[in-house]
DNA sequence: CATGAATGAGCATTCATTCAT
DNA sequence: TATGAATGAATGCTCATTCAT
């Protein structure tokens, strides 16, 4: 029945409606300042609508991150797919993974930043997800290492420990940029680029 | 003069331990769970008191970090002090960086991973006191650079550029480990070690 | 006239599902844990549909109680209908109750120690019902104690009197025992036992 | 000072109107519709102050049967006090208890006919206070039994057994009529009469 | 007949802050 | 200087119920 498959869009634009509106405040205000409240308000519904799509708050900020992270592994694969040599493929998707970052603020944050005494009281399996999207991602970037060196871009070695290094200093250009602690960085475009270049040099 | 005196020294003290105090919650609990009854507790005076001597939270939390800086930089000068060669000591010193961090995981994530929002409401010149504070220490670390050029251990060149680069990588690694979102890192020791020696190969 | 049949059929059907449903819920959980939601959750049905089939929750609840006191006359029936002699019937049901109470502690607390100002906004006429089947155990005790009288084993007397003061005084053994409010009684079995020969006594 | 004079006394008798307030309600809707809010609103302060007079809702509660239960103890103890015969005083500490009932029945209920899944997620501790003062108050029961034996108007028995009867006996007869479930009671004033007469008879 | 969507009122509790004293 | 009393706004969440379909 068409009712039946309306009822059913109109369910999914709700939900949709709510993510959007939670990512709004998440981004603008920042994890701890989403509350259910604000989210129902801005979208006016009423709070206990949320409950319908939601089982909680942890279960909305969820779905916000893995969706987040769904759309970072697309621009991932993307640039992977483009059969780049290896090096080039590598530095692309460093790049992209940056760019992910500045372009998702609050996604960035609450997933690579947040400490875990923020989460203190939630069912630890709801992070589980996150923690599976997130280490998805991460093995992209060491099938990409492991490329570098089979190729001869990079000197054989652990892969595991260069791949962790990589993504550290890669994580402090993004959420260094992106926390904006109010450093007087110079051009952001060079920066990143140069920055890039030496990580890239101190892994071969 | 003698009682003017005595009231301002007591006035210190009080001001002291209210900072202990915050300082021990906010290093065991994080920011968001420092709360000015809890301080207030743990020192056995009215929450009203500390207004006496902090306009609101944010002060009380702005001075814990300029503090926390301080000591940052004692460490650095400790080492900078050594008159070892550049290298050695710029390693030396971003090693102590990141033990900084990891001694000191609540001021670290707080000044460096605490994203603008969550200050919203806060009197801007609250902040610039911290930055002051940690352009000092950035300020040794371009230092160190400029000697390391001027030694011939690296290659002239933007020093400004590489500094940042290099902050923003040590700092990803600080940042890294300290928030510990859960990823399976190898041994921590190591993986500081062999990420710092790529860093400064990076820069080299 | 088949259709209309088996309509009617799944009709009942469905509100013995419910009733069933309810009376475990409210069994293993009380009064104030029975949610319409999670009746509906239980039988896999919508919690709107309940209300095809009762009015609201103190329609459904005392639907529930009205079966339970069925249960408690048959079982009184059951003893009555042994031809015993008149005191030995009289106690043996007394027992009886006290173990309906124990089997069933929620039927028990909801009908008898519920005040009833927990149902402040409800339709009177759903009481009535209860209180129609609760009568019609009461004249059983009536009709017992009438008994014992006729056949010399009380001395006669006021019929009504008696048998509300041993119904208290049965009702206050059930109820102390089923509340459990922490007292430490002894032996359960041996306590009951004592008390109903105590209670029997006294009518005498 | 005559200031901190005054503002304890403030203190207290806010602490005296937050009481009775509850106690209203409790004693109108029962325990499970005593709110804060309520409490708050009823008294034209906000539901916050009330934390600064007890920890909790369960603090206030208990705070409550507490001073119930004093009462009681009064009431008996000035019965105690007379030096009326053992049976006599026994007759009447019986009575006064019931008569306690009749004047305060949320307390009664509240303590005695609760069962326990209603105080499912508390704190068991809070609890022991409450039974502790309902132990002193069965303590004379067991006395006053034990003097009756003594002087002879009982057969010497388990006075642990006797009184645990007795007890549920008569607080059948108290619960039966604080309930008040629609039963049509004969005059209450001889129902109490004639029930204690037999449930002492029944004793003896 | 049954449902799915939505609501509005309600809950206990915590917090930073103010202010008269 | 320090305090105690009080507040108002906020939090996540649950519930019985309604109603258009």
């Amino acid at each position: 029945m068409g009712t039946h498959e309306r009822r059913s869009r109109e369910k999914d634009e709700l939900r949709r409606k709510i993510l959007d509106a939670a990512t709004r405040i998440f981004i603008e205000e920042g994890y701890e300042n989403v509350s259910m409240r604000k989210i129902a308000d801005s979208i006016e519904y009423a709070p206990s609508t949320i409950y319908l799509h939601f089982r909680d708050k942890v279960d909305l900020v969820t779905s916000i991150c893995i969706e987040a992270f769904a759309e970072l592994d697309r621009r991932l694969d993307s640039i992977i797919g483009q059969g780049l040599p290896p090096m080039e493929t590598l530095r692309l998707a460093l790049r992209e993974y940056i760019q992910f970052g500045l372009d998702h603020p609050a996604y960035y944050v609450f997933v690579f930043c947040t400490p875990q005494y923020v989460f203190k009281d939630i069912d630890p399996t709801s992070f589980s997800n996150i923690h599976t999207c997130a280490m998805g991602s991460f093995q992209r970037l060491r099938t990409g290492i492991q490329s570098c060196m089979t190729n001869g871009d990079m000197p054989a070695g652990d892969v595991e420990s260069i791949s962790q290094s990589i993504w550290l200093c890669v994580h402090g250009v993004t959420s260094g940029l992106v926390v904006d602690c109010g450093f007087p960085f110079i051009d952001r475009e060079r920066l990143i680029d140069e920055s890039l270049l030496r990580i890239l040099k101190g892994a071969a």
